[in-house]
DNA sequence: CTGGATGCAAACTCTTTGCATGCAT
DNA sequence: ATGCATGCAAAGAGTTTGCATCCAG
């Protein structure tokens, strides 16, 4: 059960980054960090201050949202208001997609290849800087077919 | 300035859906679709509500919330959460995409046409069924492009 | 040392719920 | 008459803010 990521190196890309960006380091910054390094699913910022106060205790909830704005700035997570509920953090890798089930609200990740570049395209002509494109699939998932 | 829409036969279109799947015919509901088929552009329930409690007093925001979800139930209206802050009403027409400021929060409505059936066929392939897809572009808008 | 980052509590926004009343059917 | 829809108030979820303290640089 070691994690499935490589600790010591997401450390230093994450200690490198916020020099650069005139950030300090903190302890808070680097566990939740690890975290979200170590799973490939999306957290919601409550998943992420029980996770990290678990071995930093004391670790309170507004400082992690502050900390997940901050990834989102510097780009390590990406927000994403999928169906209702709480805001999920997603520690991008690659650009994928996201699947809603409206019934249980379960969100899952969807890895197809679609050209949105004509989207892209469409919106600089008005004028507008397009920094991301989020495609969201909603419907029923399996599980919550037979209920109704 | 008389309303863009055909005030009448849209009552008549509400009354017979309504009729059709069980539900009642009141005031409110009425004057709530007016509203949303006069305007064109994203209403959030706070818009609709000042707008509906002007000709018909005394209706009350969580009615206006009831009302919206019924008609997101029947198809009238989508909800789309776009970016931060309350969640926008959208009398559909034909399927478009939208365009959020991540700045100044400004929704804007994008009608490029997109090839979304691989999204859809990927999806169907995890024994989810589709209903609907959202794209959501995120940038900077015009506007605020000089402002930082 | 100095100011950015934190913890705590409290405020805030948006939305939903409970319950008595009212009106569409 | 019957019970769905409403209004009001109050609660609830999620997120943000204010301020004193603390610690990274």
């Amino acid at each position: 059960m070691s994690p499935p990521t490589d600790t010591p190196s997401a450390d230093r890309e994450l200690i490198d980054l916020l020099h650069r960006r005139g950030h300090r380091v903190t302890p808070q910054r680097v566990m939740i960090n690890r975290l979200l390094r170590s799973r490939d699913t999306h957290l919601t910022a409550e998943d992420v201050h029980a996770s990290v106060a678990a071995g930093l205790p004391g670790t309170s909830l507004p400082t992690v949202y502050a900390t997940l704005d901050l990834f989102a700035e510097l780009g390590l997570v990406r927000r994403v208001r999928a169906g209702f509920g709480p805001a999920l953090y997603d520690s991008r890798g690659t650009d994928h997609h996201h699947l809603v089930c409206r019934v249980c609200g379960a969100v899952r990740d969807v890895d197809v290849d679609l050209d949105l570049s004509p989207a892209k395209a469409a919106v600089e002509t008005l004028g507008f800087t397009a920094e991301r494109v989020d495609l969201t699939v909603d419907g029923v998932c399996a599980g919550c077919r037979g209920t109704g």
